[in-house]
DNA sequence: GCGGATCAC
DNA sequence: TATGGTGATCCGC
């Protein structure tokens, strides 16, 4: 898209800043910047999401507040030590000031809007709007004349410019569109790094060297005429020799800047092809420099897909970001790579063009005094005393005009996620259907890249705009939709009941995985974690009838992998089935011996022979409800139970470790507590993990810990996974 | 590791 | 009627 950053200075309202206000050219259509103001802040005013613009204004505001606070307590003798260090630092940024390369940034001219533009006539001459009624992703320029911009809901786009055509987005068009871009892209620099579909940054040095060697031939490209061209022109004005250089697009920019050459005009034919006026018709030869081999860039993107496109050309990504927009649209502008031209350049840029320097930043340093690059080399010092070390040098490298000069391959992605945003939604039922909808959602995308991560976070924001997001992290790897909501779903719960009695009013809701493990790093975790089955499923309905059962009978060492002989064992393990709250049981407790961190051991709760008996014998949801009436028994421990839920029930598992394997665990940055909670995760396919994790008590040398699971009678598969590592 | 914030697109 | 979705990073706990 577009920068939206294209924002003006002299700012009276930082909201409707935010929403996208721009100068307006007093044109003959179009609104002048004061109207576009009132409709915004009519439409606006009083809204949920007003309100909590003004809270957040707020909060930046005690932030700046703070800071001046600071600043007014710094000594000069802190000053004066600061700006030594800061220089230091400053000297050994000049040193390695790189000025080799060339760095192009590539921007797609109000991309998604000239997209549907060219595809589609009738819009050609209208104000129109990529997006929904809810928001707008981009606008063209004809729109924005009317205040119309991207990050602008629709209905307020509307009432700026009634006339205006809001187009849904066809992401799967833009997607082939920008694939044709970057074939181009890939043949001037093969590791360019695509921002978005619509954005990307080049490496052109390697190009550049090679291109001085290139006979004209290889710099030549046959100029389409119009009549391949759908959309384009009238075909009598595409066929006029002289309309055949200029651009070919559909005037998409009516005001783009009239000191632009596009791509392959006459005079740079001329330039290069005094000689051969044959060329003049039908091709183009463009040179060996920087700034024409960008022009041949652009003229190759219009040639293929009849779209504009804007460049920067400079020694690194910052300053090249920042010349894509300055001859925006159809424009390109270059920054020559001595030092001399990039601090002209750099003198009076305002921060916020540079990318990185967002709305907040831009307010905290304009409080300081600080709005263009000069102000903000001279004011290093004191930002050093008032920023962290990171923010400081950020803004130390800006002020010098320095930048990445070379285009770091983006490395794995670290997260991801899906999010939704709904009419209110308030019944707990939803918002765990939702919940759940997400996490499977989340789980196909994760499949398809064949992810696995260890941290779930999930975000919830309500009706008055406000957000939170809560994360669990679990020492294994999670996945599947199963698993993932397991713990989104204990996360949402927590947030349900904090509430309680009153329902959270959310407006989106979404999951995240995080702390993702690579696959080597997953199947060893999948091997090495120590597995104790508590398998209270099969045998439960026996257990409810006949609580004697020898517990001996139920326990069974299920697995055994790797080599116990090179352990360093684990001392013990002990479970105990509720051992307090279940007295009619006897306790269940197993010592596993040798059992080493790169085994895996099962532990099953099962008896052979109730896996016989419980087919015949499940118990229906019916039967419950007449024997008990509000109140369930435990069928493991027989603990009375009330519930309001009578198609499930609580089954009851207690560890207890001992010293030996906490500090086993510790050791291991494993916090036995967390794992409990993700081990009692459900992993049957209809039971529930009612209850977080408690550490319950802790005597002599052991430390217990509970969990309780809701079980439904009829799943088959009510198993309670216990594992470590 | 968590949660809030900021930023880009 | 109505203000997005995805991913990254940083800071202060």
């Amino acid at each position: 898209m577009d920068s939206t950053k294209e924002k003006n200075d002299s700012c009276k309202d930082d909201l409707l800043l935010r929403m996208g206000l721009n100068d307006n050219k007093a044109g003959m259509e179009g609104l002048d910047k004061e109207k576009i103001n009132k409709i915004i802040m009519e439409a606006t005013k009083g809204s949920r999401f007003y309100e909590n613009e003004l809270k957040k204004e707020k909060q930046v505001n005690q932030r700046i507040e703070n800071m001046i606070q600071q600043k007014a307590q710094i000594t000069s003798q802190q000053l004066r030590k600061a700006q030594l260090q800061v220089d230091r630092c400053a000297m050994e940024l000049e040193q390695s000031r790189d000025l080799n390369n060339t760095i192009v940034h590539i921007d797609m001219d109000a991309f998604y809007a000239a997209v549907e533009m060219r595809d589609n006539p009738e819009l050609k001459d209208k104000p129109i709007a990529v997006g929904s009624s809810s928001m707008l992703s981009t606008s063209n320029y004809r729109a924005r004349r009317f205040g119309v911009r991207a990050a602008m809901p629709g209905f307020i786009a509307k009432k700026l410019c009634p006339q205006l055509t809001i187009v849904p987005p066809n992401f799967d068009k833009y997607r082939a569109v920008s694939r044709e871009v970057k074939e181009i892209l890939a043949d001037y620099d093969p590791n360019f790094m695509a921002m978005s579909l619509d954005e990307a940054y080049l490496n052109i040095t390697a190009h550049l060297q090679e291109r001085q060697n290139w006979p004209e031939d290889k710099r030549k490209y046959f100029i389409k005429t119009g009549n391949s061209l759908e959309n384009g022109k009238p075909e009598k004005e595409l066929n006029k020799p002289s309309e055949h250089e200029r651009s070919v697009s559909p005037l998409l920019f009516e005001d783009s800047p009239p000191d632009l050459q596009p791509p392959g005009n006459t005079s740079q034919v001329n330039n290069e092809e005094q000689n051969n006026p044959q060329t003049i018709q039908n091709s183009v030869v463009f040179g060996t420099s920087a700034e024409e081999v960008v022009k041949e860039i652009r003229f190759r993107i219009e040639q293929k897909t009849t779209l504009t496109a804007s460049a920067g050309i400079a020694p690194n990504t910052m300053l090249a970001k920042v010349c894509s927009d300055k001859n925006k649209p159809n424009g390109q502008y270059q920054i020559l790579p001595n030092r001399q031209a990039v601090m002209d350049f750099i003198k009076d840029l305002p921060i916020r063009k540079v990318s990185g320097i967002g709305k907040v930043t831009e307010k905290m340093l304009k409080a300081l005094g600080i709005i263009t690059c000069t102000e903000l080399y001279q004011q290093r010092a004191l930002l050093s005393l008032l920023f962290s070390e990171t923010s400081w040098r950020y803004f130390l490298q800006i002020s010098m005009g320095l930048g990445s000069t070379h285009l770091t391959r983006d490395g794995e992605r670290k997260s991801m996620s899906v999010e939704r945003t709904f009419s209110e939604m308030s019944t707990a039922e939803e918002q765990y259907s939702l919940c759940q909808e997400l996490c499977s959602e989340l789980a196909r995308d994760l499949q398809k890249e064949g992810l696995k991560g260890r941290t779930v976070t999930i975000k919830l924001k309500n009706v008055n705009f406000e957000v939170k997001t809560r994360a669990s992290t679990v020492s294994s790897v999670v996945s599947t939709a199963e698993e993932i909501f397991a713990l989104a779903k204990e996360l949402l719960r927590t947030e349900i009941d904090a509430d309680s009695p009153h329902p959270l009013r959310l407006r989106l809701m979404g999951v995240r995985l995080s702390s993702f493990l690579s696959e080597e790093e997953v199947n060893k975790k999948e091997n090495v974690h120590h597995s104790f089955h508590l398998c209270e499923d099969r045998d439960y309905e026996t257990h409810q009838k006949n609580a004697e059962i020898d517990s001996e009978d139920c326990a069974e060492l299920v697995e055994t992998i790797g080599n116990p002989s090179e352990a360093e064992s684990i001392d013990a393990l002990s479970n105990e089935h509720s051992k307090e709250e279940c007295s009619s049981l006897p306790s269940t407790s197993f010592d596993i011996e040798h059992c080493h961190q790169n085994s895996s051991c099962a532990v099953a709760l099962e008896s052979e022979d109730a896996g016989s008996l419980r087919r015949q014998e499940l118990p229906q949801p019916h039967l419950y409800e007449e024997i008990t009436d509000q109140v369930l028994i435990c069928p493991v421990c027989n603990l009375e139970q009330k519930t309001s839920d009578l198609t499930q029930f609580n089954v009851h598992v207690d560890i207890c470790l001992n010293k030996g394997i906490i500090q086993e665990l510790k050791k291991d940055k494993v916090n036995p507590v967390n794992q409990f909670k993700e081990s009692t995760r459900n992993t049957g396919n209809s039971g529930r993990v009612q209850k977080a994790v408690t550490k319950t008590k802790r005597s002599g040398l052991m430390t217990k810990y509970s969990a309780s699971k809701k079980i439904k009678p009829d799943n088959p598969r009510n198993t309670l996974d216990i594992f470590f590592k």
